[in-house]
DNA sequence: CGGGTTTGACCGGCGC
DNA sequence: GCGCCGGTCAAACCCG
């Protein structure tokens, strides 16, 4: 773990191009499934696209990119990750090259999914900072190679990942995440509008069992769980408001990945885009934040007011010491890899 | 004993 | 309607 953070820290130049990657959907590191790319990303057409999920899809992906986060350019972003490296420690220029050399990037854009092709190179202990749950392993029909299921460890996550060898290279893993770690995101939203969650109001987040029922399930995860239909299922009309957003962000706040420090205002929320908010909960969508919104004040107090209630759950960041970066989980993806059950 | 993994059962979507 | 297949569940099991 700490050898994989470390590695992490080190990979400011990697998440630079990362970001820029996930920023640009004309990357050839980000790229749509040609058939999307043919017929149902032309942007601002409107009109040349029948397919509603296409039209749903190039809405969200108009929102996200152009709308949400008009706020940050690819100058802004450049200036942050100035700041985050400004204090770079020798070590790290070797570490990070060889975390490069190591991986084949890929990043594939896929229904709500977003798709990384690594290299292995058989090493057995993979860590992207997020803690992951195994809840199922399922051999492929045409596939020698079984496909793991994992999802985020915190109760409140609805963030997925499934794991499963190259067929073509069997060092190449390829690692498909769903969804959002919004027990991560949310307090990104609320912090731009001076709602951070604070260390006078106690978190709910509950230990959680082995096992919970269903309804236990529905009781606890509802605001969430909203949220995560509303991101994963199009339900984009029949959102709940079933909670308050304060109240749920403090709720899932969890962790706070990074103490990076950078002029605030300038990454500021604006509400109309809030709708557009509303359906975060993908892997392009965080990286904009993190940016925007380094959670400078909060991080203390959330990451120690919750840590002795949900010790399950491990922070992207090992500490509010350590030499993080607003994007060292982005970066982890380069040096992740997977036992997916060989 | 708590937390994570394994693995067969189950479920729902989809094509025929 | 039926079967296939991918995804999820959950009891059993393992491990530190």
């Amino acid at each position: 773990m700490e050898e994989v953070m470390a590695a992490m820290w080190t990979t400011d130049r990697l998440e630079d191009e990362l970001v820029r990657e996930l920023l640009d959907n004309q990357s050839p590191f980000f790229v749509l499934p040609a058939e999307k790319i043919s017929s149902g990303t032309e942007p601002n057409t409107g009109s040349t696209t029948h397919d509603p999920y296409l039209q749903h899809e190039e809405a969200v992906n108009r929102l996200m990119i152009s709308n949400v986060y008009s706020g940050p350019t690819i100058e802004d972003i450049e200036n942050v990750l100035s700041l985050t490296t400004s204090d770079d420690q020798p070590h790290q220029e070797l570490s990070s090259q060889a975390r490069i050399s190591l991986l084949e990037r890929g990043i594939n854009k896929v229904e709500h999914k977003y798709t990384l092709r690594i290299k292995n190179h058989g090493n057995a202990i993979a860590d992207d900072g997020y803690k992951w749950r195994k809840y199922g392993q399922k051999a492929i029909k045409n596939s020698p190679n079984p496909r793991s299921y994992y999802r985020c460890t915190n109760p409140r996550c609805s963030a997925k990942k499934q794991v499963e060898r190259s067929l073509e290279d069997p060092e190449t893993l390829i690692i498909t995440y769903e969804g959002l770690h919004l027990h991560f995101a949310f307090p990104y939203f609320l912090n731009g509008q001076n709602q951070a969650p604070s260390s006078s109001t106690p978190l709910t987040m509950k230990k959680s069992k082995k096992t919970t029922s269903k309804a236990q399930d529905q009781e606890t995860q509802q605001p969430q769980e909203a949220q995560a239909d509303h991101l994963h299922h199009h339900h984009l009309d029949q959102s709940p408001p079933s909670d308050d957003l304060t109240t749920t962000a403090h709720r899932l706040a969890v962790v706070s990945p990074s103490e990076v420090v950078c002029p605030r205002d300038q990454y500021s929320w604006n509400p109309d885009h809030q709708e557009g908010m509303a359906t975060q909960g993908l892997l392009q969508d965080v990286v904009p934040f993190m940016i925007r919104n380094p959670p400078i004040n909060n991080i203390n107090n959330v990451a120690s007011s919750n840590s002795s209630s949900c010790s399950s759950y491990r922070s992207p960041t090992p500490s509010s010491t350590s030499p993080s970066n607003s994007l060292s989980w982005c970066a982890a993806y380069s040096a992740t890899c997977f036992d997916i059950g060989f």
